[in-house]
DNA sequence: CAATCTTGTTGATCTGGATCATAAAAGCGT
DNA sequence: ACGCTTTTATGATCCAGATCAACAAGATTG
């Protein structure tokens, strides 16, 4: 367990900073988390219908939540990047419904579901952040929703390339180049694309000079071009003009 | 606000009895819920913008939750029918970031955010609930997500229709007979489907006797056909063997 | 460093569903 | 009951993207 790197600990629940919760509900926090070492690519965080008892957040690396779809098949429900939670869905069921595997070499850290409950009993501020934090996840999830159904593969993937760009850079300042955890395969099935379909829309970009892309490693050459081709998601009225999701 | 139908009271937070809340609970939310009138079907309840107050519950009726997709195109992202709650997604950004419309006469009870708040602050117990009904919401849109992303038209309708057939039978009995508060054009929006396309798929279903279908009247003829068709969504190990969306 | 396996690219073909167009029904207001 | 509007149905055409297939390029492993 040598975390040389602090990034993004769990206690930092969707950015909640010490001046948010109070120093008191930070400490306990920290005391119930579970910071779990660095996982290889492919190791399962958990699985679809085991009991469920934390909710985890991802501190470096990235995460997949997948299903299986009848006849076995791997369908992409969500990926989860550094800074942010996943297996709140298991809250509803007392199960988890998907599951979550590591993408590349991952750390995570656990959140005790009872625990955390206990904590915030004495924290108002972080069961306000609690909420904050899933309503945040149905709003990321309809935005998903909304700019795949319906829309062409171009629109679908820049929106994703442009969305995944702004999750990457958490706090700092965007980058204009980024490695992709996943493969074409699991892009296009996060968008209900074919990996075919994904590859080639991935070198149509690269003829309209959009990105350059060798293998996962990406840069953004025309952003606008792309938010142009992109599903704009217009949340009106949010001041900020901000066009994907959070 | 003549409440004749006191059906699926503001304060029944996703099927939480006294037993579950506490009376002291159920008797705090009760005083904070406005029940509003019923209002004609095109009535909006919030539009997408407009600061966050609170969340609603439907009483009768139903609510479509739309999104206007950058030409002006009207997106469908969710029904809500009796029972149910909607504008969650405002807390996190302090706006709504839907349009909520009546589909047909509809009565609503609004739960004042702040105040519900205040009210959990007194009540471990309507926390849970609250932590509980989120998750199922998260949970809930990610079901739709999954059965839409790259299936086929007669899948995801078949899916729509079973999972609207088990909403609207909230508690009581599964009726094999039920009426559509939605127009087709609505129904295939929200499942990213041109209106005409999902006139066919109807045309097919009842060709293949699996459904009758006069106009917003429909009647399931062959449920295991809708299943076998319908994009199964598996969640393991629930124990129910349930197929569609809670 | 081969040998193997996974991932990514590209081509050819085929089809599901969008789109355009038109007509028949339902609703609905008066 | 009568127009008027909205919704539904159905046909014809077209195209985006799935599918099948083959291969190139990285990765990984012994």
């Amino acid at each position: 367990m040598q975390d040389q790197s602090e990034a993004s600990p769990c206690v930092a629940l969707d950015a909640a900073t010490p001046e948010v919760l109070g120093d008191d509900a930070i400490e306990r926090l920290r005391a119930i988390a579970i910071q779990h070492g660095a996982v290889a690519a492919g190791t399962r965080i958990f699985r679809a219908g085991e009991p469920f008892r934390a909710i985890y957040g991802v501190r470096i690396g990235a995460i997949k939540a997948i299903r299986y779809d009848g006849a076995g098949e791997e369908q992409v429900v969500a990926f989860h990047l550094p800074g942010e939670f996943f297996g709140l869905t298991g809250i509803h069921s007392d199960r988890y419904v998907n599951t979550a595997v590591a993408l590349e070499r991952t750390a995570v850290c656990g959140l005790p579901y009872q625990r955390l409950f206990h904590v915030a009993n004495d924290h108002p501020r972080l069961r306000r952040q609690l909420m904050r934090l899933m309503s945040g996840v149905i709003l990321t999830e309809q935005d998903q929703y909304a700019a795949m159904a319906g829309h062409t593969a171009d629109a679908r993937l820049a929106f994703l390339l442009l969305d995944l760009r702004e999750r990457m850079s958490r706090g700092g300042a965007l980058q204009d180049r980024l490695r992709l955890p996943m493969t074409r395969a699991e892009l296009g099935s996060s968008a209900g694309l074919a990996p075919e379909t994904t590859s080639r829309v991935f070198q149509q970009f690269r003829r309209r000079e959009l990105i350059e892309a060798s293998g996962r490693n990406i840069r953004f050459l025309d952003l606008a071009g792309l938010r142009r081709l992109a599903v704009p998601l217009t949340h009106p009225g949010d001041g900020s003009g901000r066009t994907t999701a959070a």
